[in-house]
DNA sequence: AAAAAAC
């Protein structure tokens, strides 16, 4: 804080003026002495009152203040033995509490009380005698933490609920008088707390660290980019980035703005005399893999038939690479769809009567999953839970909405309790099952059915995921956790810095599998999974499950049960399909038509920036809307998914990390401004909406070109729409929008 | 292109 010595000379200088005995001018530091007479006035106010943190210290405490860095009320010394405190020199000077004369005995008090702090006495129970001596008072244990973060902290703290069986048992917080409110005295007392500005005055994360703040250090601590170590010292970030220092300098670049996109508006290659000095690409891990290095490469415009023929391109006929020539990248060419999975059909009536304890669980489970508002199975439930249960590995694939989670929540956690669960619920005891989670968003929804269903049985879960402070987590495996729900950045992260430890995972569930097993998942995935016991049970679910899994089924499966859900195809659901083709520029005019509706809408974006553009300008336009994607920050992705939950918003525009898995409550419209790349990308952001039969419908926008590819991805989905010219203002617009 | 890590 360079400005700490600044305001504490300001500040003193003022309190020798009588004209600031009023509080100051505005904006004046705040104190915990005013003027003299006051309680806690100090006279020798020349020094800098507050002992700011250094760097050093700051570091240490990094944001984190709970119960490892400083003590939990409970374990403070009691009021009376203040004095023992290292006090910050003015401490000592006064009494102990316990010694203290009596407070009527300061006739000053009540004056100055009065005059300059007119609500220090509200209240305030009188100092005299209705008050215990400090000394006598009860420990302070009945309040867990100081914490800011109370209402999401219990999910973390799973020691809690051993004595405390619930939120609902718990004794009404009005107990505790709000924090603030009714200690005034602290501020003028205390020299050490006292003088503590609001938290807000703690160098929060945001104040230092405007966008990327949470994650990173400020950027003043590094070196500028000239000098700056090579990148290859950061192996795992390297992987979309290319080694800076191998580049030439920016500033001997032609600038990269004439390049917008990679492949389509590129300048003719003579255009860049650098490139004939520069290194070979091969050096960039992601662009370099299916590519030879520029100079041995044909022009693009002369070759691209011989490069698509296959045949001829030597030993590279396996299709490991992908095969991004042939056809134009992201296309429609790269979505196929793979071998639908050998699987035990269970049909709707099949389940007809079949409650959850009938398929083999417990009491505690089968009531909570009844307050969760599933009284009874729904089919891929019913298919899986009893295999689950038995000890096999598993496939589910199980339509969007269809009630996935509960399937293998709940007999993991009822298997988990069979073994020696809750009667060994020892502190540090390593967990025992593991969800992992394509974004963050879903293994925060997927804790919130899996948490409650645990507790019910004494057990206690945590999410690790990326994007917030790790402390929390981290106490939270300390207290010992049996389930983590996480997603799979975190989670090696923390297995790697030791403190977290899957060796006695004897269950994973693989939520989202299919996509689990795409580039640049896959392998953390498989790393994960090596780390999990040997043997251990592997569940695996998605909407889309295919051939794709088949990497990991061989690795880390044995003779899986499969299981799917007959009758359920998209012609049996409850979704309708429309398809508008449009002029690319009236694009934004049809989305504000589509939403200017009562229902929530879900609108997928291609590009997190055209997702923060649109949600822009539909709040321009009057619309209240707002996005979600992966350039806010963990704090704003979650606020404004659950403005949408909440209804404070009715339209969400996000780019494809809400494609998958989330559930929000009466969706009723997916709108996708842009088109998915692959059909599985449709079937899963269509099923934002319709869920758990719930109607709804998909409007995709797209240009008359885009058509037949359009048509081909449908196929694929095996989903049948209808296709209309649309302009702005027409009648049919408005209609979808209210159907 | 997006997503997933960073005390």
């Amino acid at each position: 804080m360079p400005s700490s010595k600044k305001p504490a000379v300001g500040r003193a200088a003022k309190n020798f003026d009588p004209s600031y005995s009023k509080g100051g001018p505005k904006g004046a530091p705040k104190g915990g002495s005013k003027s003299p007479g006051h309680r806690g006035y100090r006279a020798d106010e020349g020094a800098p009152k507050k002992q700011r943190w250094n760097a050093d210290e700051r570091a240490a405490r990094s944001g984190e203040r709970s119960s490892s860095d400083r003590p939990a009320y409970g374990d403070r010394p009691a009021y009376g033995n203040r004095t023992e405190r290292p006090a910050t020199g003015q401490r000592s000077e006064r009494p102990a509490y316990s010694d203290r004369a009596p407070r009527t005995d300061r006739p000053a008090y009540n004056q100055d009380r009065n005059n300059d702090r007119p609500s220090y006495n509200s209240d305030r129970p009188a100092r005299g005698g209705d008050r215990p001596s400090y000394g006598d008072r009860a420990p302070r244990t009945d309040r867990p933490a100081y914490n800011n973060d109370r209402p999401s902290y219990n999910s973390d703290r799973p020691a809690r609920g051993g004595d405390r069986p619930s939120y609902g048992d718990r004794a009404p917080r009005t107990d505790r008088p709000s924090y603030n409110n009714d200690r005034p005295a602290r501020g003028g007392d205390r020299p050490s707390y006292g003088d503590r500005a609001p938290r807000t005055d703690r160098p929060s994360y945001s104040n230092d660290r405007p966008s990327y703040n949470n994650d990173r250090p400020a950027r003043t601590e590094r070196p500028s980019y000239g000098d700056r170590a090579p990148r290859t010292d950061r192996p795992a970030y390297n992987n979309d980035r290319p080694a800076r220092t191998e580049r030439p300098s920016y500033g001997d670049r032609a600038p990269r703005t004439d390049r917008p996109a990679y492949n389509n508006d590129r300048p003719a290659r003579t255009e860049r005399p650098s490139y004939g000095d520069r290194p070979a690409r091969t050096d960039r891990p992601s662009y370099n893999n299916d590519r030879p290095a520029r100079g041995e490469r044909p022009a693009y415009s002369n070759d691209r038939a011989a490069r698509n023929d296959r045949s001829n391109d030597g030993g590279h006929s396996s299709n490991f690479y992908p095969d991004r020539d042939s056809k134009p990248k992201f296309a429609a060419g790269d979505d196929v769809v793979l071998e639908r999975l050998e699987a035990i059909a269970t049909t709707a009536e099949d389940v007809v009567g079949v409650t959850f304890g009938d398929l083999g669980l417990g009491g505690n489970i089968v009531r909570e999953l009844a307050l969760l508002g599933a009284p009874s199975p729904f089919p891929i439930q019913a298919a899986t839970i009893p295999d689950v249960l038995a000890g096999r590995d598993v496939l589910g694939r199980g339509k969007t909405g269809s009630g996935k989670t509960i399937a293998f929540a709940a007999p993991m956690i009822e298997k988990l309790m069979e073994n020696n669960g809750a009667k060994d619920r020892k502190m540090a005891r390593k967990p025992r099952a593991l969800i992992l989670a394509p974004t963050r968003e879903l293994a925060l929804q997927i804790d919130r059915t899996v948490q409650p269903i645990a507790r019910s049985v004494g057990l206690f879960t945590t999410q690790i995921y990326g994007g917030v402070p790790q402390y929390r987590q981290v106490s939270a495996l300390q207290r010992g956790v049996d389930i983590i729900i996480g997603t799979a950045g975190r989670i090696e992260d923390l297995v790697e810095q030791g403190r977290l430890d899957l060796s006695e995972v004897v269950i994973t569930v693989l939520d989202e599998a299919d996509y689990m097993c795409d580039l640049g998942f896959l392998e953390p995935v498989q790393r994960i999974l090596r780390l999990t016991k040997k043997g251990g049970q592997r569940l695996l679910f998605s909407a889309t499950l295919d051939k794709g899994v088949a990497s990991l089924v061989k690795e880390f499966l044995t003779n899986p049960a499969v299981h799917e859900v007959a009758g359920e195809d998209q012609a049996s659901s409850t979704i309708d399909h429309k398809v508008l083709l449009i002029e690319h520029r009236d694009k934004a005019s049809i989305i504000g038509q589509l939403v200017d509706r009562q229902g929530k809408t879900l609108i997928f974006s291609r590009t997190r920036a055209y997702a923060e553009q649109l949600a822009d300008q539909l709040e321009d336009a009057g619309v209240k809307a707002t996005s979600l994607h992966g350039d806010l920050n963990q704090a704003r992705r979650t606020r404004n998914l659950q403005m949408l939950t909440s209804g404070r918003v009715n339209v969400l525009v996000a780019t494809d990390v809400a494609a998958r898995g989330i559930h929000v409550d009466d969706i009723d419209l997916v709108i996708q401004a842009d088109m998915p790349d692959e059909y599985k990308t449709y079937l899963h952001r269509a099923g934002r909406t319709g869920r758990a039969g719930k109607s709804g419908t998909v409007v995709t926008l797209i240009p008359k070109q885009r058509r037949r590819r359009m048509e081909d991805l449908l196929d694929r989905a095996e989903i049948e729409s209808s296709f209309t010219t649309a302009t702005p203002g027409d009648a049919s617009i408005s209609a979808l929008a209210n159907l």
